[in-house]
DNA sequence: GTAGAATCAGGACGACCATCTGATCATGGA
DNA sequence: TCCATGATCAGATGGTCGTCCTGATTCTAC
């Protein structure tokens, strides 16, 4: 199934995408696109209408490598618990690049929520996706609904805290030293299960 | 002192902050704080050369409206911890502007910090002004000075990360409901005192 | 083999951007 | 009164932006 439209419709995602994170999306310009993707100006018009739809179609493209990845989180950790902290694990191995770039997520919804709600409305799916993910695991803990959804967004919260520090401080070790504090208030909260 | 050159340059720092804060400074062009100054063009670039300059302007103007709110702290708090307390009243007194245009010092340095470190770099004064309030307030309970930095970090990335999460999903509750987490935070740290 | 759709290619367009220019106005000291 | 100078102002300028257009080429199916 992969024709060659179907490979230049990638390699324009891919490029665009990669841009969207290392530059932003309202400073990276077509002309940015076209040269780093090595696609044509004309053919790019051809995939997508407007350059609201090339960002579109990267939003879709980060949905589906994260859903890549909480599958194989699944498949790896058999315990909730496990999962969670496989959670923070991840956002530490991402210190390098968060350091240089942000959140890849967090600057996302941060830049285009000024002013671009539309955008933003569905640059939010990112976050649902994980959200989603992080409630689920903490009600196989056996948290009741209405908790799991705060914990989930107080675990997010925790992450894109230490992400934005970290890329404000170019300090990929801020990350590094602040994880262990995240691995324990997973298991604080853990261990609160039999009393809740 | 109010010459008129002084208020007319206020005010041009002024819209722009404003603008600069709702809209994101790249998507603020020229003419958007020309028509929300009434300044004319041709006057705003007598006073500033270029849109960097008068984004260094309103860094500073920042600045001083930091400087004079933590003395204002300072006079109403007679303790240390009172004075991280009231650090994170003021995130729960900005929620409803968080919920709309994030944290006007994390979005702006988020935004800067791809690909414009030089203008970043100026911004980050902005965080340095806060870590350096919070560092000291830790120094005066007791601790280490290496520990308070670290301490000063943790609060600021918890309290960024929930204007993160406010910002994004809209929801000014999200800082209200979790404030009560960070007011734990520094209880519990106070107490480990006589321990470190 | 060939018709028609899909794909590729790059220049052209108008809008808007930050910046600059030069003229005009206001003010206050000689 | 006059003029030097700080302050004000409208419009022009070159460049870049996202978008669009028109052919050329390649693929697919009969």
């Amino acid at each position: 199934m992969a024709s060659r439209s179907d490979k230049t419709r990638l390699r324009i995602v891919q490029s665009a995408n990669r841009l969207f994170y290392r530059q932003g999306y309202n400073r990276t310009s077509f002309t940015d696109i076209v040269e780093a993707s090595g696609v044509p100006r004309g053919n790019i018009y051809y995939y997508f209408k407007t350059k609201e739809e090339i960002l579109l179609a990267t939003i879709d493209y980060r949905l589906d490598a994260i859903t890549v990845m909480l599958e194989e989180w699944d498949r790896e950790h058999r315990t909730p618990v496990e999962r969670l902290r496989r959670f923070v694990r991840m956002l530490v191995n991402s210190r390098q690049s968060t350091a240089e770039y942000g959140c890849p997520m967090g600057s996302l919804n941060t830049e285009l929520g000024k002013n671009q709600r539309e955008l933003q409305e569905s640059a939010v799916a990112l976050f649902d996706r994980f959200l989603e993910y992080l409630s689920l695991q903490f009600q196989e803990i056996g948290f009741r609904p209405e908790l799991c959804r705060n914990y989930a967004i107080e675990l997010l919260a925790r992450g894109q805290g230490l992400n934005v520090m970290t890329h404000v401080m170019h300090d990929p070790e801020i990350l590094n030293r602040s994880a262990e504090a995240l691995y324990d208030w997973i298991d604080a909260v853990c261990a609160n299960k039999k009393i809740v």
